[in-house]
RNA sequence: GGGCGGUUAGCUCAGCUGGCCAGAGCGCCUCGCUUACACCGAGGAGGCCGGGGGUUCGAAGCCCUCACCGCCCACCA
């Protein structure tokens, strides 16, 4: 009842925060029961990279997941939100690397199991204070359950799924033109694929043409030393300029093989000279032309990125930038070269190292996607699956429309072992254990495939790998399938896509029935953030500066817009203040409580006017707070909540009642303390901390909020006669200060009469809120206002008629506008009803 | 080359399926330290709702078109 006493005159968002996570987390509030009765709820959380710090697009996406969680939780589900981490292959090695080069070390110098085990252990110091982060966020999850995808159950559940790809004979390897990196000597799948842009040079090299002696064939390229290990020269089948050399022979220029002049659809005739070098061994749509015509296959390029030339000494053993200015010389000195032009294109980047692309020939592991992207798209047109916004099932169908089968080894040291094992006697065969002898010959001379599985494979099967699957457990048949998945939409094909399929494929059920993506966080200026711009933004030092309530409320207020926000660091500082101006409500409503007990909410009989009016609007509020949540539109709750606490709450009705809570007004005690606790409840979602804080200094001995029901709206609220008159005092209010104030008149004083009557509970708010006199007769003529029939005269020697002018013109045009309309016959006859009567 | 978003007050953004004088936060101007809050209160200024056509009784919202900005997908060397 005192505990006001306690409260300072500013909210300090540090001060409490700090104290309630460990509570929330002690009394196990974010522990799911597998066995419990209630209906489930279950999210799991896109596990961060052991690699990163938590940045804006984690801030937003557990804002979101938490939002959800805590509402589900109050509306009554058993909620489970799983942390985890991601072992993030290449990209720890990349880091691990780069440590060790900073040492002067190599990963070679180092030796596998020692760089395995320096893996290990900052898998173990840096995961998880990565995944702890979400802390600082207040985030909901069950850490009971924090999983990690290199865990022995997770390798397993990896393992398992490989094995049961194999089995479906969906799993094939053999030598295909790949995305290589040459600096990460890996194979990386098309999504790991960045293109930018580059300013070349297009070279156009004449090829002579064997069989017309003195004809030549030109081709332009821009990446001559690939010339080295062309086998072909392609041209379109209907180009009438070229028809007459299809079947003939051009001489490759410095090397002299024979390259069959073949005729291929492929061809732009438009592009360059319509002629194409066709060099299977480097180019993906070379080799698809290399495949239809039996054309010959060679590997010009070693893994590194050095020529592999061993016929020609002149280059072999050269990088290639080095190689292609010796072979463009040597063109040039042949006479070969007709002409070079400058040349705009776009080329491939590694995703995590930034190193130009190669595509080479390498032997890798494929996986067949065709019937599982099938199986998406029938369960999307089944609509199993929702998004939100609904436009990127787009692309998401898209992409599976149009899928390829997965390049899922990589050459790594780091990662899933892929789980394939040949034996001394060539047989090849996959297995979820390690094996101890061959399946077929017994031989115990096994060798494992040495290469790893893409990262997302493992990641692929998150939503169920997480819950124990391959093993049949409580968890899994309790919280599989998962509610929500929110992420950001650059991993809409990289993950979510796979966690889809593979779902449906090992589970026979989609992994989440709701897909939120949220928007992208630019700089102030429009720039996309990236760490290695250097413009990044830590939330942590949002949250430092404006409290994690104030950072989450801006975060729940921007994520689901439909398009990317600039960061503005106002709107978090706006809800920082909104956060204080919740705690000087609560300070003003438990200020005026008093001792007795008060029940709650106050009987019919005795709510005034301003007390059916506010429980009316929060009958809104409730409704549309829990619509935005449900609706995936965080933004429409918490903007409605910060209305309804803001304007209609604290400005108005805490304002109307001041004199009534002074006077133990039980009905008015009763009212603001059940709107201030429905309130806070609405909030706890968004803003958990001020709210709990809060609302444990509301009388009662209290629960935690999370575990308190979440409010239900009441018809027996609804006043729509109390908001329309309320409505009218206030814009007679506001009339009156405008007039007031632009006639200088003091802030208080002046008297009133009303012209017709309004009763007494809307004269005496007119007189407390407007602070005037009302009157029966004025000593003057007074001022007319224009929202009430009423006058009003103020003690100034003259008020200044013109002051309300604007007013008046702003309501005489609107009559006017009015008038128009009603006297338009063909605004009569087709407008609905209602409209027209609102005209009238 | 396809596809998708965006363009609304000085800034950052709301405006759902077309119908109250187009809103909020911040900023700006004028007042006010009245016993919840100066992280506040009261008032105010400020917008051809990107340009141009069209549909409609009525358009920021629908259709067409143009111009920028951004994103996704794509094997034109």
């Amino acid at each position: 009842m005192s505990q006001n006493h306690a409260m300072s005159t500013a909210y300090d968002p540090q001060a409490v925060e700090a104290r309630w996570y460990a509570r929330w987390e002690e009394a196990q509030l974010f522990l799911a029961d597998a066995r419990s009765p209630r209906p489930k709820y279950s999210i799991a959380v896109p596990p961060p990279n052991v690699t990163g710090e938590l940045h804006m697009g984690h801030a937003l996406g557990g804002t979101l997941q938490d939002t959800w969680a805590r509402y589900r939780r109050m509306t009554g589900y058993e909620v489970l939100w799983l942390p985890g981490t991601d072992h993030a292959a290449i990209a720890t090695q990349n880091v691990i690397e780069r440590q060790l080069a900073a040492e002067g070390m190599t990963k070679e110098q180092l030796g596998r199991p020692a760089f395995e085990a320096r893996v290990e252990e900052w898998y173990t110091t840096v995961g998880e204070t990565i995944i702890s982060q979400f802390r600082d966020l207040g985030a909901s999850l069950d850490w009971s359950r924090l999983r990690f995808t290199m865990d022995p159950a997770y390798v397993r559940a990896v393992r398992t799924a490989f094995v049961r790809f194999w089995e479906k004979g969906w799993l094939y390897r053999g030598p295909r033109i790949v995305n290589w990196c040459p600096r990460c000597l890996s194979a990386i799948s098309d999504l790991e694929v960045v293109w930018e842009e580059h300013h070349d040079t297009l070279y156009f090299i004449r090829y002579p043409v064997e069989e017309l002696s003195g004809e030549g064939v030109v081709i332009a390229t821009v990446r001559p030393e690939t010339m080295l290990a062309d086998t072909g020269v392609a041209v379109h089948p209907a180009d009438p300029r070229y028809r007459h050399l299809v079947g003939s022979h051009a001489i490759l220029p410095l090397v002299g093989r024979r390259l069959p002049i073949v005729a291929d659809e492929a061809v732009e005739r438009e592009f360059g000279t319509g002629a194409l070098k066709v060099t299977p061994g480097h180019d993906p749509m070379d080799w698809e032309i290399g495949q239809r015509h039996g054309l010959d296959l060679i590997n010009g390029m070693h893994l590194d990125g050095r020529m592999n030339v061993p016929d020609l000494p002149a280059y072999d053993g050269l990088p290639g930038v080095e190689a292609r200015g010796l072979v463009v010389r040597d063109l040039e000195a042949g006479g070969f070269l007709v002409k070079t032009e400058p040349y705009v294109h776009q080329v491939g980047h590694c995703d995590r190292c930034g190193s130009v692309i190669e595509p080479l020939i390498s032997e890798q592991w494929f996986l067949r996607m065709g019937p599982m992207a099938e199986a998406a798209i029938a369960a999307s047109e089944r609509g199993e699956v929702r998004w939100h916004p609904e436009r990127y099932e787009r692309t998401y169908l898209d992409w599976l429309r149009g899928i390829r089968d997965w390049c899922v080894s990589r050459q790594l040291w780091l990662g899933h072992r892929i789980p394939v094992y040949t034996c001394a006697n060539g047989h090849r065969f996959a297995s979820v254990d390690e094996p101890a002898a061959c399946v077929e010959c017994g031989s115990r001379q096994l060798e494992q495939d040495p290469d790893v599985l893409d990262t997302w494979f493992s990641s692929a099967l998150w939503p169920f790998a997480t819950l124990g699957w391959p093993e049949d457990t409580d968890d899994l048949r309790a919280f599989y399938p998962t509610d929500l998945n929110a992420t950001a939409r650059e991993i809409i094909n990289l993950w979510v896509s796979r966690m889809i399929m593979t779902g449906i494929e090992f589970m026979g059920r989609v992994p989440f029935a709701d897909v939120a993506i949220h928007c992208v966080v630019q700089t102030a200026d429009g720039q996309r953030m990236s760490k290695s711009k250097g413009n990044t933004l830590d939330p942590r030092d949002m949250i430092r500066k404006y409290g994690v309530d104030a950072v989450r409320a801006w975060a729940a207020s921007v994520a689901m817009s439909g398009q990317d926000v600039r960061f503005d660091e106002t709107r978090i500082e706006g809800f920082k203040r909104f956060a204080n101006k919740l705690w000087n409500a609560t300070r003003l409503v438990l200020n005026g409580l008093g001792e007795d007990p008060v029940p709650v909410p106050a009987p019919d009989a005795d709510l005034r006017l301003i007390d059916r009016w506010i429980l009316s609007r929060l009958q809104a509020t409730i409704r549309g707070a829990g619509r935005g949540i449900e609706d995936y539109l965080p933004q429409v709750s918490i903007n409605g909540l910060y209305d309804f606490a803001w304007h209609d709450f604290c400005d108005w009705y805490l304002e109307a009642v001041k004199p009534r809570l002074r006077d133990a007004d039980p009905a008015a005690r009763a009212v603001s303390l059940h709107v201030l606790d429905v309130l806070l409840r609405l909030l706890h979602p968004f803003m958990p901390f001020v709210t709990e804080e809060l609302w444990h200094r509301l009388p009662d001995e209290r629960d935690f909020l999370i575990r308190s029901p979440w409010p239900e709206a009441s018809d027996r609220f609804d006043a729509p006669e109390a908001e329309a008159s309320i409505a009218r005092l206030i814009a007679m209010v506001d009339e009156i200060r405008r007039i007031r104030q632009a006639a200088g008149a003091p802030r208080r004083g002046g008297r009133l009469r009303f012209e017709q009557p309004v009763g007494p509970e809307i004269a005496e708010l007119a007189a407390d809120l407007a602070a005037v006199q009302v009157v029966d007769e004025l000593a003057g003529p007074g001022v007319a206002l224009t929202e009430l029939p009423a006058r009003l005269e103020l003690p100034v020697a003259e008020v200044d008629h013109s002051a309300n002018a604007a007013a008046r013109k702003r309501l005489e045009d609107d009559l006017a506008r009015a008038r128009a309309k009603l006297s338009n016959q063909e605004f009569l006859d087709r407008a609905p009803a209602a409209v027209v009567e609102k005209e009238r």
